[in-house]
DNA sequence: GCGAACCTACCGGGCGGTCGGTAGACTACT
DNA sequence: AGTAGTCTACCGACCGCCCGGTAGGTTCGC
């Protein structure tokens, strides 16, 4: 049945059966409730009225709440494979492959951010087996930029950076965009995805007369160690 | 009012009078739930047991839910203030004032995270009025980085970043810590913070031959318009 | 006349919040 | 020394409300 929400999410923005039409539109109303308000603060009846239903009505096409979230964090994922991760992975090159990742999913976030977002701010709203299924294909994620990083250093463009907290950072970086882009801002969404890659190169690759650079020494409080 | 609590949350670690103990002890709970569970997930019952009251007397400490996150995100951004704008307000040198900021918000994160996470989760939670008092400061607080950068691009530090969205950036890269960070992980704090620093002035100093670095032309989607 | 697509009406339960009380420490007066 | 009064720090019971979810229709196109 989660097959069949995500097809519906997906067959969002193709005209479809009518069913499915309908699905789709409850689920991206979801999202962008659920976006908006956070998934706790959102009612049933909220998301009802955003497509014309009453609650009872909405439950001809829904299981329940907690389903409905799960089925939009997995067509989040879903997207992130799709238009992110395979398209990246086709790329051999690991410094292209970095900027692939990093403009792409910033891509998906200035078209869309409301299932990519919730994605990371919702998941204590999962049954536990669903959490689960989530934070793995989370976690390969970051393990897919880890690695990518990690090959970048064995060319030698990277000195003395943890591929770990590189990913985790760079990840960081591109999820908060949600959180301060608007579409109808100083910039264009194009202009934010370029300059969001430019800085995510630039922060991992290695710059050798910067090494002093975020000794804690400096700022005034003890330093106990950094790596190499 | 919330200027005696959030007297009582700085009062936390020393000893008091018992009263301000009491109140200290609540809001430090409380932000330990909220940041676990989610402001709307967290019941006051939750918070009253997690403390060794009833519900009711719970209510002799705190006017409401609603003012008791309110107290908590009043507490993190004082912190914010004391422990990264104020130190870093006194470094005049812009690279270095910005190593103090990352640094600083980053070990804080390290150190605690709950109040400060809340402080950018939960805003909704918030009355209106509210709301608007602790956007003001966080806005306050970017634009204070995005003067930093713009000071650096002055000094031909940093070239072709726009200031606001490389401040946004180095916001997210630096909040995003408290998901990953564990006490008891692999790197310790001091390290972390060491990494994420090293990554957040290299993101933002100038590399004239990675210019092209994030071109979407390169990605196999249409660019638009890069700006400069 | 039959199934898809809805509705009205309702349920149990948990929520934030309040009320009236009270144990016990401390004070004040005799 | 005894006792009446007072105040702090709580508790049990309760309130009204809204929640997620459901039972049992009704409408309507085929």
């Amino acid at each position: 049945m989660t097959a069949l929400d995500n097809a519906a999410l997906r067959a969002a923005t193709g005209a479809a059966d009518g069913e499915q039409d309908r699905r789709a539109e409850i689920y991206r109303s979801a999202a962008r409730i659920f976006h908006r308000k956070g998934y706790h603060a959102t009612s049933i009846n909220d998301i009802a009225a955003a497509v014309g239903l009453t609650k009872a009505g909405l439950y001809y096409y829904i299981k329940g709440k907690q389903d409905l979230l799960f089925a939009i964090m997995g067509f989040a994922m879903d997207q992130l494979d799709e238009q992110v991760i395979e398209p990246a992975r086709r790329v051999e090159d690991p410094q292209t492959r970095l900027e692939t990742i990093v403009a792409r999913h910033a891509r998906l976030i200035t078209q869309d951010s409301s299932a990519l977002t919730i994605l990371v701010n919702e998941l204590e709203g999962l049954l536990p087996d669903d959490r689960a299924d989530i934070i793995g294909r989370q976690r390969d994620y970051v393990d897919f930029i880890a690695d990518t990083l990690a090959a970048l250093r064995d060319e030698g463009k990277v000195l003395g950076l943890d591929p770990t907290v590189g990913a985790f950072s760079l990840v960081g970086m591109i999820l908060w965009i949600s959180r301060w882009y608007r579409a109808d801002g100083r910039l264009n969404g194009d202009e934010v995805v370029a300059e969001v890659t430019r800085m995510a190169i630039s922060a991992v690759l290695n710059r050798s007369e910067d090494s002093n650079a975020g000794n804690p020494a400096r700022t005034g409080q003890p330093a106990k160690e950094t790596r190499e």
